[in-house]
DNA sequence: CTCATTTCGTTCAAGCTCTGGACTAATTAA
DNA sequence: TTAATTAGTCCAGAGCTTGAACGAAATGAG
């Protein structure tokens, strides 16, 4: 009933190995070929070839003869040379525009935000303004001795991946964009081929790399931002569901006899919990075209009024807390996540509204698990999404480095 | 950051490949080998070796020759071999015991039904019975020809798989059971190691297998019993998030002012929706002990009553398919399925509970996806799980046939 | 200081599996 | 009867891993 085994030869048993290899190198390094066969049950022979092939590639580095204080003759260690190759992270957002670069070793090599207004600017304008983005970010890779294997961009809103485009982006005012192609047509053509996905997804896998990690387990990270979504992340892997619209938060009933929503619906979390609601209760005017995560933007003023103990700025947060909470839970029921990871606008609220969420958490989930999901804050700021398209270039190198060693040697077709 | 990438070696290449070719064969069946080496990409030699090391492990047949209309040589079809392998699928559920035998063809071959009142007796005493009816099937199956070649037992409560134990199953009364020993202590020794799942997932399963099929898509199982679980599927595969507790829709909230439940939240949805809530709010007196599903049952006594029009039934069963739909929704924006189906005890409510659960579902999801998920019923009978068991069986043997040819030839460790 | 011991990594022949072209087999069309 | 066509097998060859033997580089005992 399951589709999708695929063929393998010996160039796929290679490249496979080659991950192998490279991923323990990752995982250990610096480390010793003979202990790299000890934990893969390769033979000495093989890890020796596998190894001098991620050398070759500039993937792999030997730091030169490491005595491990037992006798017997020292060890060459071996780690990831992060020299050489790197990824790079797009994000388009409502305010702003961002780039990163990654290297292999996961270092950050280039960070960049730009404010911009996004909303309603025609999609073939913002593109270009990311593409020039793209080209400052692969020239200063350059100067550092790096290639860009390839590009994620972060975008938010629905996207058909395979086709490369952009269905809805609502608070873009986008609608069927082909994004991709206008991609394509600004930047150098790179080893791998450029991609997109959401940026909550993104984001999420920007929390595993960069905020909290592994301790993390699985986890459902919430985007707050004008809209409420989710990133699903299991054992380490983003959950998109079949169709790639996956994790959709904002849009989950907290009160069926609530008000009508765009979406169709009646009382989804989004018009209690999303930014405007927040905003619209707690009085403050929602400047539309202002950057929102500004010193000077609506949330800013929204933290002071909450500092300062405002009345209908704490209730108006308490009860997005509620809310997001009830939601949350029938998310922890479904998924089973370890941790829950509150991130963009509520990891400023986190304060005011964690204990709502906390609260709500903390009930429906004692039967089947020992303990309610871990609550944490995200610690990364506004191009968490970035950081996680530049992740998941780099990832897909670690997972599959003979995409990028001479296509003539290993042509594992898939 | 994943981290089950496994070396791979002849044996791994040949056992995958194996299980490419049996795949193909099964859907395509009867098949030549030269159209296997069209459709797979192997060379017609590879094929020829891979399907004739499956035919000398009895798992395909040649069915002689078939000319196909055109000119040339006639081929030789290929087909799955159900006549030597199946798989056997156990069950315990609150009122009975089911067995059922699949082989690799699919046909169903034995299945067998005993009512029995497992509330609160020992769990020594349910296995033991359980075992008898395994003996039983593997016997039928033996008088065919068939060789059981594993077993999958559905358990309804949540389970530590990899330990072979049931942790809870608080309709059963269970508390932390070594079912699987229990189990591997009364049965012969199978090839395949002897296995646990929730019967939510494997009656998701069987729906696929013996229900609506691959037309399903990504669905979400609704597993109405005494509690409300569900079995998420999504490409074909279970989904059991991290630690196999996923879908445990019966306690999501759909009224957070609710009454409180024994799970510590307030206002699940078992508690309006859970068959005690609904013969509750229906007036009928909730005979422990009686088979529920049984022509005397409360169930039947139920569906009278809906058939009369009587008030309170109806209003009963309209509630709980309100409360059913929001909770699905959710289900819906966080996972994204194409269809929903309707089992267990919510079957035989339909008529009267899925107008409800449609209009829920009709609403909220506008943004995000174009339409609604189709909303179906099941048409399985009580043994869904059972069905479900037996197939995960033979998809596991279709999934990796190695497994079942001479250990010493293809010892691929994983 | 020398030699046995230990551990690291390489070399080389061998084995497993897939590939590709040649070959045989079985049928239709002319 | 012959040419064309398609199915399946045979066999040499190539890619990758294995395993044993070997050389290299260190430590420790005498």
């Amino acid at each position: 009933m399951r589709n999708e085994i695929t063929p393998v030869r010996h160039g796929t048993m290679r490249a496979r190995n080659l991950a192998v290899v490279l991923g323990e190198i990752s995982r250990r390094q610096p480390v010793s070929r003979a202990r790299l066969a000890d934990v893969t049950g390769f033979t000495k022979t093989t890890v020796s070839s596998l190894v001098a092939a991620l050398k070759a590639a500039g993937l792999v580095r030997e730091d030169g003869p490491v005595r491990d204080g037992e006798r017997g003759r020292p060890a060459t260690a071996v780690s990831v040379n992060g020299d050489r190759v790197a990824g790079l992270g797009l994000e388009v957002n409502v305010d702003y525009l961002a780039a990163c670069v990654l290297d292999l070793g996961r270092r950050i090599r280039h960070r960049h935000i730009v404010a911009a207004d996004n909303r309603g600017r025609a999609p073939e304008r913002v593109i270009g303004a990311l593409t020039d983005l793209a080209e400052r970010a692969i020239a200063a890779a350059g100067d550092q001795g790096l290639t860009v294997a390839g590009a994620v961009v972060a975008l938010p809103g629905t996207l058909d991946r395979a086709g490369g485009r952009v269905r809805t982006a609502p608070n873009l005012g986008w609608r069927d964009v082909a994004a991709g192609e206008l991609l394509a047509g600004g930047l150098p053509t790179l080893a791998l081929p450029a991609d997109q996905d959401n940026e909550a997804n993104l984001a999420a896998l920007g929390e595993l790399w960069f905020g909290h990690g592994p301790e993390l387990g699985s986890y459902v990270h919430v985007s707050g931002e004008i809209g409420v979504g989710a990133g699903i992340v299991v054992d380490g892997r983003v959950f998109r569901g079949a169709h790639g619209f996956a994790g959709e938060l904002g849009h989950v009933v907290v009160d069926p006899a609530g008000p009508p929503c765009a979406c169709g619906g009646r009382g989804c979390l989004e018009q209690v919990a999303g930014q405007e609601a927040i905003l619209r209760a707690a009085g403050i005017p929602d400047t539309v075209g202002t950057s929102t995560a500004g010193p000077d933007g609506p949330l800013a003023a929204l933290v002071a009024l909450l500092r300062d103990g405002d009345g209908p700025a704490l209730a108006a947060v308490r009860r997005a807390g509620e809310a997001l909470g009830q939601a949350l839970s029938a998310a922890v029921n479904l998924f089973d996540p370890d941790t829950i990871v509150l991130g963009g606008i509520f990891s400023a609220l986190a304060p005011w509204a964690s204990p709502a969420v906390e609260e709500a958490l903390g009930g429906g989930t004692g039967v089947v698990r020992h303990a309610p999901p871990r609550l944490t804050v995200s610690r990364l700021g506004g191009d968490a999404a970035a950081l996680g398209a530049a992740a998941l270039v780099v990832e897909r190198v670690m997972n599959d480095p003979a995409l990028l060693m001479e296509a003539s040697a290993h042509p594992h077709g898939r």
